[in-house]
DNA sequence: TTGTATGCGTTATCAT
DNA sequence: ATGATAACGCATACAA
């Protein structure tokens, strides 16, 4: 692999005046210029970066660790990121934590170690004292996942209205039996903590009791679904409505009470996350909440742009409203 | 951000021994061993990968392009390799090049600069002679996507035989009329092309013939796939069954289909690729073709631990079946 | 306008 | 068993 002294003696001159070529300062002269270009192109010449960061040289790469990238909402998150991204001329590149603690340390260790300028999490494993230990290293951006005054830059969506919303609407279609369904824990603090403050808002302004058997928790799959259907199956008082933190969820739960019997949405009133592609060609329709994932993408490295371009380094709280789709499940 | 010689002062000792600390090599006292030790910790310190890349010490981490995140097989293609990766101790980076040449070569670029060790390439757009030219940076591994003969190790599916059992289920099915849908083109090379030859193969293994009228191209999402139904309903001789070269298309198609007054599969028999979740909750389910990801995730790393090993560097051919997962579209 | 010398953080080599 | 030093590839302060 060449180097920048091999360029140098190719085009018999120094490495100073590579560098200056490649760096694209000024007072060089055209001549030497073409030189060492085509010294370059010759040797097939690219800059080490590793020895460029050991520089102290900034470079253009974003990092974002997702949980599971087979989660659609976070594979379309990524590539919404990716192509505004690269609009920038930055390069992304992505890591799954597998919701594991130590991999998520691993990748913030890039961040230490400049393999990245900027690390965008989308999920946070660690305590956030941990993670805030590498905010001395490089910028670090919460986006869908956020910690309020905590003095970290935040891209996130208003859940508790999303799930107010959502769960109003099943309401005002005469629902007053309502299930409810998250991918967390049904807890004041901690994971989808939002979520359950707005489905407990939109049932005591209604005036409805959460019923504890029908609130069922940590559930993520398809498969999940399937077997909450099973549990309201065999339940003596049946909830006429629930409200799911997936589609994927929605999805398995729609299937499998329809393939007991239900009639959706008329035995079961159905309602989804995210709309993920599966929510328009499952039948019926799901309705569901529609995530702004291109703005939050587009939003995350706006401002890692801007505050890599030294404009400031405050701290950045922008909220993102979800929006109802309502289609045919409900 | 501490470096060796701050770890190395602190313990009021050489750089020398911290570094034989950390590369934990023989001669070196206990005792000062404990002190190197309670020095990092007491200086948060780790050591930088980039420094590191430039004395040529080669780190464990594989990089993995893919064409697109959000489509699914990808997405569970990286999720099996990260997985498989990180038993064997390797840390996976996700490009996305979007089908761009240039984005590919620029992340090629992060093998010749020594980021990653190896690369897996799930997909190629550029001319196999400029991809090939990175070979001598690091290892380089096709996966899904293969050229024979290249000199490059391929971990691949056999995608004719898949087509070909899948198109011969319709066949025994009863059908004559076989409509035919790809991702690429119809043609003797190119993308998709052993598709291509596997539908052509039992078509005429079974005499029929192929009605360039029925055949689709270029189809990919859900809304190409009701696009083509809207096509084949406004047909006045019509196929009985299709082919299609994603679940994602065969969803579209039999969502629209249906909602036209379309008896699944009675009125049209439709088979899907990829065995996607959706296919599963999609009513009626879809009969697809299931493509062994985690095997193939689990062989790339298994491919390049060994090589990486120094066990050898020969060029490895492995072909895996796809399985044909009979549901309710025909 | 061009070149020389230095240092970034590590590790391998060669002493001691 | 431990340490001093050179080298990796690059960019910059400084010199010419």
């Amino acid at each position: 692999m060449a180097t920048i002294s091999d360029v140098a003696k190719h085009a018999g001159l120094s490495k100073t005046t590579v560098s200056r070529v490649i760096n694209n300062s000024p007072h060089v002269a055209p001549e030497k210029r073409e030189k060492v270009l085509h010294a370059m192109k010759e040797l097939n010449y690219s800059p080490n970066p590793s020895a460029r960061r050991m520089r102290g040289n900034i470079m253009t790469s974003i990092g974002v660790i997702v949980p599971r990238i087979v989660n659609p909402f976070f594979s379309y998150l990524v590539d919404s990121i990716e192509k505004a991204a690269y609009e920038h001329g930055y390069q992304v590149v992505i890591f799954q934590s597998d919701e594991r603690r130590e991999k998520e340390l691993s990748f913030l260790e890039m961040l230490k170690t400049k393999q990245v300028d900027a690390m965008i999490m989308t999920a946070i494993e660690n305590d956030w004292e941990v993670i805030e230990s590498y905010k001395q290293y490089g910028l670090i951006l919460l986006c869908n996942e956020y910690l309020l005054n905590k003095g970290v830059s935040t891209v996130r969506v208003d859940q508790m209205n999303a799930t107010f919303i959502g769960v109003k609407h099943l309401i005002e279609k005469g629902h007053r039996k309502i299930a409810y369904c998250t991918g967390g824990l049904f807890a004041d603090d901690g994971k989808d903590k939002d979520r359950n403050k707005g489905f407990q808002k939109a049932m005591k302004e209604a005036g409805l009791d959460v019923n504890p058997q029908w609130v069922f928790v940590e559930r993520h799959s398809i498969e999940d679904g399937k077997k909450v259907a099973d549990q309201i199956i065999k339940m003596e008082d049946k909830p006429t409505a629930i409200f799911t933190g997936s589609d994927e969820v929605a999805g398995g739960i729609l299937v499998e009470l329809k393939s007991n019997g239900f009639k959706i949405p008329n035995d079961m009133a159905i309602i989804g996350f995210d709309d993920q592609p599966l929510a328009e060609i499952i039948d019926p329709k799901l309705t569901t909440i529609r995530q702004p994932i291109s703005k939050m993408g587009e939003k995350c490295v706006e401002i890692i742009v801007s505050q890599n371009q030294g404009k400031g380094s405050e701290i950045i709280d922008c909220e993102l409203q979800n929006e109802l789709v309502i289609r045919e499940s409900t």
